[in-house]
RNA sequence: GGGCCUGUAGUUCAACGGAUAGAAUAAGAGCCUUCUAAGCUCCAGAUCAAGGUUCGAUUCCUUGCAGGCCUACCA
């Protein structure tokens, strides 16, 4: 895809006999040019030097033809084009920055974060949550119908341990109550403690979580009472969590409704044979000839996995919702899982198309997060941390603010804080988590990028800004000229991070756009520019950019303030 | 044992096989009587190792070294 700009010299370099699909580049320094294109290819097809063809191809270029190329020089293989900042002006002004449409009313279910019922939510999760808004958004902007889903696992020894910790809350010790924190905090803790104890005292305890376990899964009343009360505080919890994080789910099915019609789907795997009886009794799926070892479809004991649910769930979306695709976020740690997974549903005749996206782990620089080893970091505290942190820096900048527009200020920071520092690297590498870059407000930061909208509203806060058309031709700084460029890419940005479902390419863009405005801003007055003209002209471009960042952020459910 | 992923400045990260490997932080030196200093200048500092493919390799291939994840009854 190219942008407005590239589309016109690619028009022009039609012109001169280049039928190739031309990929442009950005020249190493301004003063070698704007925009450039290395001549291999056609080199290579023609047998000349890519020096030669780009002496060559620069000169057959009239450049009379269009007042957007200023000059074109080689430069050994490349050809360079130097572009006039007015024209480029015209050309961002006079059209749309949008996305390309490639999604046209196309539907796409995404799965995202599910979670566990009765566990803690970690930043961890959150690094989910943050990655699948921003998936939603993109393919959202591109033009797809999208069904964000939630898939909550409310079943399990997960939730025989915690209820298990219920039971027997005098041998734990719980540090919260369950009144100070919530119940989905105070869930998560317990289940963590539990855990903690059960794993000390194993062989005591099993035969107890195994009868519990039963219970559960025949619905003995007692215990489906138990498990209703504690199951409804955690997803009580988890709706109040996604609100704040700005994820919209379209549904949510709880594994418990899709798990006996998993045990039906294994039962007719066996029957057609694509399944078998493997050690101890337990169902597979031999994958080995595809190099992916064996799948467990049902324990030994007749109780399901992981796999048992999945099958009918990947069923029931595609019957419930007329969909083209599912997509999957979970940890990469999953991904030879999900392998399987597709692989199964292959050999019984599913051919709907299905995608699992990985991201990596959070961790902590003392290793990996374990609740059995007490080193979790709540996504409640991180987000109370930067809060505290921000807001003493708030009050320090600004002691004429009352309270409330304090914690107005500090909470869409903090919130923009999260969901950049989980986002700014690429989706699919492991990051480990560093409480200092989390609360910093320097560089490669949301707040660096927040503050660069703040500024320009408050250059708008005096209504010199007239809405309106401007004239072009006082645009003609190299800084004004990086801006829009800038902007003009937005559309690319957008397509490339959603085919490679990587944030981390707009949380990019998102910061070179605010580097470049910071830029221009220390160089050039806006206000005080030299004529009315160039005063219009620049502020006109200051609400662009603001735009264009407002636009970015919101890919990524990170809302702006006015003031900071 | 097998599969997948990752090795780049002190640290955390960028770089469709292309121009002098970019940033951010931390360390050092500056810039507020001038549109928000949560900002901006300047200064240093890096491709795990050895081969191979290529006009050209951080990127692709092979091997080695180091780390992570997964590898049927955990989720």
């Amino acid at each position: 895809m190219q942008n407005i700009i590239e589309k016109e010299i690619l028009i022009l370099l039609q012109g001169v006999g280049i039928q190739e699909d031309v990929e442009f580049s950005k020249p190493p320094k301004p003063e070698m040019g704007d925009l450039a294109f290395g001549c291999f290819e056609i080199a290579k097809k023609e047998g000349k030097s890519p020096n030669e063809v780009a002496k060559e191809i620069s000169e057959k270029i009239n450049i009379e033809e269009t007042r957007l190329i200023a000059s074109v020089q080689a430069f050994g293989p490349y050809i360079n084009f130097f572009l006039d900042t007015s024209e480029i002006a015209r050309l961002v002004f006079e059209n749309k920055i949008l996305a390309e449409d490639v999604g046209r009313g196309k539907k796409v279910l995404i799965e995202y974060p599910s979670q566990n019922t009765h566990k803690e939510f970690h930043i961890g999760h959150l690094r989910n949550v943050c990655i699948g808004n921003t998936i939603v958004q993109l393919y959202k902007e591109s033009g797809f119908d999208i069904t964000p889903m939630n898939y909550v696992n409310d079943f399990g020894r997960h939730v025989v341990k915690s209820l298990w910790g219920y039971q027997n809350l005098e041998k734990l010790k719980i540090e919260n109550k369950k009144e100070d924190v919530g119940g989905q905090k105070w869930l998560g803790e317990l289940y963590a403690v539990a855990s903690m104890y059960i794993e000390e005292h194993k062989e005591e305890v099993t035969p107890e979580l195994d009868e519990l376990q039963k219970n559960l899964e025949s619905r003995e009343s007692e215990t489906t009472k138990l498990f209703e009360e504690t199951r409804s505080w955690s997803t009580d919890g988890f709706k109040d969590l996604m609100n704040e994080l700005k994820t919209e789910h379209d549904s949510i099915i709880y594994e418990s409704e899709v798990k006996d019609r998993g045990q039906e789907i294994v039962d007719e795997l066996l029957k057609k044979e694509i399944a078998q009886e493997g050690e101890g009794g337990a169902i597979i799926v031999d994958l080995s000839k595809d190099n992916l070892d064996i799948a467990l479809l049902r324990k030994s004991m007749g109780g399901g996995v992981y796999m048992t649910s999945d099958l009918a769930l990947a069923e029931r979306k595609f019957g419930q919702y007329s969909i083209e695709e599912s997509i999957n976020i979970t940890g990469t740690e999953q991904d030879h899982y999900f392998k399987q997974l597709f692989r199964v549903l292959n050999l019984n005749g599913f051919t709907h198309k299905m995608t699992h996206v990985g991201y990596g782990l959070v961790n902590l620089p003392s290793g990996k997060m374990s609740s059995r080893a007490g080193n979790v970091i709540l996504y409640e505290d991180l987000r109370d941390e930067i809060f505290g942190h921000l807001k003493k820096e708030t009050i320090a900048r600004h002691e004429d603010w009352d309270e409330e527009k304090v914690n107005k200020t500090v909470h869409t920071l903090t919130m923009a804080a999260l969901k950049f520092t989980m986002q700014k690297h690429e989706s699919n590498k492991i990051i480990t988590f560093d409480m200092n870059e989390a609360v910093s407000f320097e560089g490669y930061s949301a707040p660096y990028i927040v503050y660069v909208v703040a500024r320009i509203s408050s250059l708008l806060k005096d209504g010199t800004y007239k809405a309106g058309d401007i004239e072009y031709d006082v645009l003609v700084e190299q800084e004004e000229k990086e801006l829009l460029l800038l902007v003009s890419q937005y559309g690319q940005v957008v397509q490339n991070a959603l085919e490679l479902y990587n944030p981390s390419t707009v949380t990019r863009y998102c910061f070179d756009l605010a580097k470049s405005f910071n830029d221009f801003y220390n160089k050039h007055s806006v206000l005080k520019a030299s004529t009315p003209e160039l005063v219009q002209a620049r502020l006109k471009l200051c609400v662009l950019v603001s735009d264009v960042l407002k636009k970015s952020l919101d890919l990524l459910t990170i809302d702006t303030i006015e003031e900071m």
